[in-house]
Formats: structure tokens, sequence, C-alpha cells
DNA sequence: GTTCTTGCAAAAGCTTTGCAGGAAG
DNA sequence: CTTCCTGCAAAGCTTTTGCAAGAAC
């Protein structure tokens, strides 16, 4: 079992929270992959070895271990969320291939400051993914007004 | 009917698509208000006065007209989407209450222009709403861990 | 033993689709 | 009159929920 991994079940003894089967793979699965996973990919591949965790319970762990901040689940435009162990990096979803890219959260420390200065609104980037056009996608128009954009 | 509406079908018009009952009233009733209306909240309206005209109707006109570049859809983490007339506003939603705070876009340029040089990564902000904490629920912690934000 | 979790089945919520009839140009 | 659009019904997909049986501590 990775570190990472470990580091979170421990959390979860810690704070008097029952380790079970269920939230070890779910776990186990998210720490052994950099993929951005969905509920049903995360049963999918519990499934290989443990076919008896139903997705109902996949995506009632990683709720719970989004309440209490050891997991992280990011919202799509279109399609279903996926989730991560909690990290400091954001997303940025393309839009015409799918494709998911890690950026530091320390890119948007200014427009987080800018928004909450001017608006007193407290942006939490982590929790939807930015959308937008890949560096290989950027060329064709997404929409036929620039206003749109 | 507004001058926005008019403009709206004459763009219609001019591209060779019909103008039918359907589209001109889900083009009014976007032009007649500020508020940030979903598919369903559109048909309720339509539906006082035209109660033929079905919700799917309503997602199809909704989803043709922003194929054209005069509607924008915006996706919210939890709940629908909501629709407006094409415009360069950008959306903040509080996640504790729900309330959406219009932004201008021009606030996003220095980020667009950031990820653009980094990445290679084309923001379009307008189609999913930024989520985050509105002023009056700033003060409360969002969640258990920092880096979860 | 008590409390927290899970499996299952069913439903909820939003959105899309197939098809045949009907309207727009 | 030809093509595009609509009404209706049904299904699709992701996610949530109720409940009784089961596991963790």
């Amino acid at each position: 079992m990775s570190e990472q991994a470990s580091r979170t079940l421990d959390a979860l003894r810690a704070d008097g929270r029952r380790v079970t089967t269920a939230r070890r793979l779910v776990v186990e699965s998210l720490a052994r992959t950099t993929e951005h996973l969905t509920a049903d990919d995360l049963a999918n591949r519990i499934h290989d070895a443990h076919p008896e965790i139903h997705l109902s319970t996949v995506y009632r762990t990683l709720d719970s271990l989004h309440d209490w901040g050891l997991v992280q689940h990011v919202h799509q435009p279109h399609g279903p969320s996926f989730f991560h162990l909690t990290g400091a990096h954001r997303h940025l979803v393309c839009e015409q291939c799918g494709c998911i890219r890690d950026v530091p959260a320390a890119e948007f420390d200014a427009l987080v400051a800018l928004i909450r200065a001017h608006y007193g609104f407290e942006l939490h980037l982590g929790h939807a993914a930015l959308v937008g056009r890949c560096a290989a996608h950027t060329e064709e128009a997404a929409c036929t007004s620039p206003m749109a954009i």
C-alpha cells in the first residue's frame, strides 16, 4: 500500500472512523493512480478483486471521505464527476477531447485574491474543473460568437 | 419584445434558421429577465401562456441557440444548468446558498492570459460557473482540509 | 453489544432521443 | 412541397435513498 494511502487510512482511524474493506479499496485505488477516476471507474477497478463492493457504496465512501477533507470531487460540465485524494492542484478540462490537465493551485492565487478583494467572494477552484481548450484544440473555433467564449 | 430579443431572432433569420413559436418564446423569456433560468424555469414561464411547448423542445431550442452562439449555458456543480443570452460576464455561484453573482469577463483576462502562456490552454470561463463562497458565507469553513479549498 | 456501514433495489433528477405528425419557408 | 422542428413518450446516465443484514470496534 502506498504511503499516501496509509496516511489517509490513519487519518480515518485518528478521527474514530471505521476502516472497512470498501474504504480501504477506494483509498488504495485512488492512491495507486494519477488518473482522474469517476465513481464508476473506481467501482470497476475494485470489482476485479471484490465484486461484492456496490457502486452505491463507492459513492457513499467518496462522499464521506470528501466530508472529512480526504478526497476532492471535481465536477465536469458534461459527464460524471471525478475524484482524487486531496491535493493542491486544479484541473483544466478540454471541452473538445476531454483531456484533463493538472495545474498547481498557486497559478490561481492572484485571481482568487482579486475576486476576494472586488466581490468578497472566496473562490474554491478545486471543486469544479475549469473548462476550455487544450493546446491541441485551441485553433478550432469553440463557438460562433466570441462573446460566448 | 425587447431589442435584444429581436436582434437574436434576426440573427436566426439571417442564418436561414426557422423562427418558430418555441424559439421566439424561449428568446423572449431569456431577454425579459436578468435572472438565471434553468430549462425547467423557462418551460414553466412559457407554459403560463403556451402549455403546449414541451420541456424537451425547450432543451432542444436552447441546444440549438447555443450551437449558434446566441445562448450560453452555464454548468453548476450541483443542480441543473442555467441559460442566458450571450454576453460577456462570468458567474460566481455560492456553494452554500446557491446565489449567483455576475462578474465582468474582464476580471479574468489576466488569468486567461497566464494559463494560455504557461499551458497553451484556452480557458472558456463562460461555460461553467466558478464555485466558492459569497461574502455572506465566507466565514464558515468550506472543508476540513485547507488543501481541498 | 452497540453503532456505524454496506448490499441491494428502487427512485430521483436532469437531459437526450426516436418517431411520426405538423409547421416554416 | 420539401425540409426542419415539435410533441410525446420513453429511456439514458449519474447520483441518492430506505431498509434490513452485517461488520467494526
